[in-house]
RNA sequence: GGAGGGGUGGGCGAGUGGCUAAUACCACCAGACUGUAAAUCUGGCGCCCGGAAGGGCUUCGUAGGUUCGAAUCCUACCCCCUCCA
């Protein structure tokens, strides 16, 4: 790949309209094939981490950041506090300065990790908090909402999306924000290239408007396509709501499995999308998918990428490690304290020991409790359909109980609900 | 302000006095088949007790009322949509 545009092409993350076009400004291609660019791409702080929807657009820093060019990661703890209307149908609820000063720091950090702050063309890492919070009303309204008219903002789709819905004021200022970001940007550390999915050409071309009335400048802008799975569903939700990259809201164990639970077909679009693989190892692992499927080759090098750029070396090995012990079929041959290691990230409850003595507790009950079942009702049918194992044997007595004799080494016992859930008992005293 | 239409289970959407815990579809859960994939098939899908049969409780915007009995009828209120001003 000769320039990052070429690079982001043959990934796919390049964003066509419905005829076919590339969405980028003019000029970039010729652009980035002459020169380093700096390029920003935002995160928005509406949550205590970035999940894997997000991953995306790090990586498309990342990428840009290898290619040469200087990359910024922007985190909108000023845009944060309106709230961008795009995609959605009605007005958010505003976060307070504390939540919102919270997210901030917990995704800078997040970003941290992916992006080389020690190379010649260093990332940078700001947050829009520092201008916006700082610029009296007056002011903007003359030097930026001059150069707009309310008829230019009217015609966005984000606004449009929410004409019959209505929209406040406060939403609707929200791309003069994001257009000034860009200005400040290209004015402080000479941006000129802002980078965001689909939903987001119209602020970034806002911002385009506004630093070629101040300036006169020519700045650039690409977006990337939607996710989607090849079932149709957007992509990074799973019925258990988001995968965050924050491992305290996804275990890495969990994060691990998402990857490794890629559909064949949209295995080597996510490896594109997600890693650094090069165009011949994407082809050689597309082909062994199409031969060798079961292999799950492509799958494992997805998992293990992603998991290795966001969790650490070590953790990627735990979770490879508990995968394998887990998916390997009976965990009967590992001891308390193999198990509690390899369990580590699966959630666990404990149960005193008076509890599991004689007659036991029922099953039931302690699915419950563990959250493997919602109800004991809901619990008892699992039990029925046969989808609960403890210790890997499989039980479809509603009416059993576990008891002492199920603690492997009177310690810890192994609940199982399908295929891939899975819960540990640990009996404490 | 005026006129009309509408609020039903996660979603969509039937249901207009008892047969309705509420059709169908989607989503979701489990099983079978597989490769921790997809597709397909089977079962489940308000809560509680029960091995089951079965029983109890709470749901159809909110609050009251009519009735032996209401998601279905009446009254008030709240919310949404469309048209008019």
């Amino acid at each position: 790949m000769r320039t990052v545009l070429e690079e982001f092409r043959w990934r796919g993350m390049v964003h066509r309209t419905e005829d076919g076009q590339e969405v980028y400004t003019p000029g970039l291609d010729t652009l980035l094939a002459q020169e380093k660019v700096t390029a920003y791409i935002g995160f928005d702080p509406s949550a205590d981490s970035l999940h894997v929807g997000n991953l995306l657009q790090i990586m498309n820093l990342v990428r840009i950041q290898r290619f040469g060019h200087n990359p910024i990661a922007i985190v909108g703890g000023g845009t944060g506090l309106i709230g961008d209307p795009g995609g959605k149908t009605t007005e958010r609820p505003l976060l307070t300065r504390e939540e919102l000063a919270r997210n901030v720091v917990h995704i800078r950090e997040q970003l941290a990790r992916y992006l080389d702050f020690n190379a010649r063309n260093a990332a940078r890492l700001v947050n829009n908090a520092d201008w916006l919070d700082a610029i009296k009303l007056m002011d903007f309204l003359r030097d930026v909402g001059k150069h707009f008219t309310v008829n230019y903002m009217l015609a966005k789709d984000s606004v449009q999306g929410r004409m019959t819905g209505g929209i406040s004021f406060t939403e609707f200022s929200y791309m003069l924000l994001q257009a000034y970001d860009y200005h400040m940007l290209h004015q402080n550390y000479g941006c000129n290239l802002q980078l965001g999915g689909s939903d987001q050409w119209g602020n970034i071309t806002a911002g385009i408007e506004l630093i070629r009335r101040l300036t006169g400048h020519e700045v650039h802008a690409l977006v990337t396509p939607l996710i989607m799975t090849s079932a149709g569903v957007k992509f990074g939700k799973t019925e258990a709501g988001a995968v965050w990259l924050d491992a305290k809201k996804t275990s890495p164990f969990k994060f691990y499995q998402f990857w490794l639970n890629t559909a064949d077909a949209d295995v080597a679009r996510y490896l594109k999308f997600f890693t650094l693989a090069t165009p011949d190892v994407v082809a050689q692992l597309e082909a062994v998918t199409v031969e060798r499927p079961e292999r799950r080759e492509a799958q494992r090098r997805l998992a293990d990428d992603v998991t290795r750029m966001t969790h650490g070396e070590t953790e990627l090995v735990k979770a490879r490690r508990a995968s394998e012990v887990l998916f390997g079929g009976d965990v009967a041959g590992l001891s308390a304290q193999e198990m509690l290691e390899v369990f580590e990230d699966v959630p666990s409850i404990s149960a005193p020991r008076q509890r599991l003595e004689g007659e036991g507790v029922a099953l039931v009950d302690l699915l419950v409790e563990s959250g493997l079942a919602p109800s004991r009702a809901e619990g008892r049918r699992l039990v029925q359909s046969g989808g609960v194992t403890v210790n890997s044997q499989r039980v479809t007595d509603a009416r059993a109980a576990v008891t002492l004799a199920d603690a492997i080494e009177g310690r810890v016992v192994v609940l199982r609900r399908g295929a891939r859930e899975r819960r540990l008992v640990r009996v404490e005293g």
